[in-house]
DNA sequence: CATGAATGAGGCTTCATTCAT
DNA sequence: CATGAATGAAGCCTCATTCAT
């Protein structure tokens, strides 16, 4: 019987790999269930087994690009060692892992930014707590606005980023650095 | 027959006020084309007499959009004047109509930001315009590459601005210009 | 557009014409509605036009269904004169023109008889009058009751009726008036 | 080997009991045979090893139905002792334990009154020896049409006495002995 | 040129049934 | 015999587009 959950993870898996995949090329609303049912390589039938409905795939896809951010940022830094690095640096460490994972995931793309889809939640939260740690005094408005706005700035420019042929990421890369670090370091008021 | 014209252009008007506001509420995915002919006070054939399918809808609004956009910009200074102005004011007098312009039609959030489509093209090539009347000695390939970038953040933060209530909404536009402002004062190296 | 509006009523009586049939022939439930728009000689997309859904055409239905009823009743005999009808009369001018529109209309078995559907309300409702202008002492409740039980024989008896060849339906036709006779002559109580 | 037939049967039963459950709150097409087999406990697959598909249960459950209420009836008279009866206790004591009955197994009206289905025809059969044993020179065909009648009239009132709350149920069932005394004491002709 | 009925492919989802384990 | 994942046909309904009037 653990056989029987292993392979149900795997099938899970192999669904949301489809769901990605085909979010990535022609968006959620353009991408059928029987689409994704196909290039999971089952039925739709099968499908359903395993999600009640699309929207479902979509929120399970979230969570597990969420969950695999969590873990590539994990590996780059941990949130303790935060607070004294330089601002360009912490922005290298935040964005280059997310340069990485979204060109891994292209289907990440399509996904984030979009307000109460998890993943936009997720990592909005995790931004929030990283100025928080580096401003402790700052207002909770000021984290939440700033950590949003930082969020939907890297979403902006990441499809950009990952549709560009190479010479071109990197440029744009450096491009979304300096795009960060200016509005980070630049006052808030006036 | 110049009834005729001025009757057909009204008529298209009317179609695309309707393409718009159905846009902004649900998308274009999730808009059909019987219900902008309905909002429109048309019959389906009728609207299929001025466009030849659906996605030439969302075009000729975009040329519209962007046609009153110039406008809306032209009114607030001339090109030509903009070289001499403080970043912060050049930004502002850029962002203040843009913030108006997207208040007043939400439908073209849905359709700025979409690659290839006109719009969002012409924006960025105004945009473009005008960094090179500040900064003649500038590759043109940067100079591209930089508004292309302003270009996705403002269009990346117009969305929470646009949906904001009006205390937060203008909070969110300080943002906005704060992170333009630190985005183009940033040296690129480096 | 007069020719339009008939058009369209037309459209809608093929519609309920071929709903009748399919019911009468499976079921509701059996029965799909791309079977009643090829029934119809229609698509699928036409029929939507009509209804927004299946059971909409099922409402529609009951609602011809009980229509034609009254009609057929009140060209058998009119509410006043009914009181001082002999009983054996007054079932006989009821159930009748019943059979006869039960064995024209043979979908009408599948509606009449399930609670809420409009045409077994309003049948019930008009046994009901009757009963009142025969017994006007009678309490509501009575009325109520009697007229719900008298109508559910009906409808019980119908089914057998009209899949009956005719030597045995007119025997089942006699059995179903002494069911009423009985059931209307046997006093309430004890 | 015992053994195994003894578990085979409660198993059956376990599926009888879910089906039963089932039809009666949605109704035989709307009863999926994954449903059954949920409430049973079991697989679907091993429901499928019990019986080769839907119709099979709904008629198991028929025939189940029918040998129960064929001991419900036994406990409450014997055949042999019921000619001398009057009418109207014959029909209370075949009516009041099919009351119960029907209290009790709410799956059994949506069963019962199908014509073709087994229990329908065991019943029928059952109250047209109660007939012959009252009337043994009636002709064949008057007791059978008779018996027939009778069925439909309690299979048509059931369903509302299960569905009616005490006090209005007691006030039905009453109404369905009316109906039958007054349909029996009739004389058939004229 | 307007109309709006008509089309039919296709989308999401369910479910009776089968089969590998 | 049990399991439950897998199947795929089919159901209800939508919608971009066309065509007769």
């Amino acid at each position: 019987m653990v056989r029987r959950q292993a392979r149900g993870r795997q099938r899970i898996g192999e669904i949301l790999d489809a769901a990605s995949a085909l979010f990535a090329e022609a968006g959620y609303d353009r991408t059928s269930t029987n689409a994704i049912a196909a290039r999971a390589g089952m039925s739709p039938g099968s499908l359903y087994q395993y999600f009640p409905n699309k929207q479902a795939i979509a929120d399970a896809l979230s969570e597990r690009l969420l969950a695999e951010l969590r873990e590539a940022h994990a590996a780059s830094f941990d949130d303790t060692a935060v607070a004294g690095l330089p601002l360009p640096d912490l922005v290298s460490r935040v964005v280059d892992p997310l340069v990485f994972f979204h060109v891994t995931h292209p289907g990440a793309k399509v996904l984030i930014g979009e307000k109460g889809q998890s993943l936009h939640t997720g990592v909005t939260d995790r931004v929030g707590s990283l100025l928080r740690a580096r401003s402790p005094e700052l207002p909770d408005d000021d984290v939440r606005r700033t950590s949003t706005v930082a969020v939907q700035i890297v979403a902006a420019l990441m499809g950009s980023i990952v549709a560009a042929p190479e010479p071109e990421r990197a440029a744009l890369v450096q491009e979304l650095k300096r795009a960060l670090t200016g509005y980070l370091a630049t006052p808030a008021d006036r």
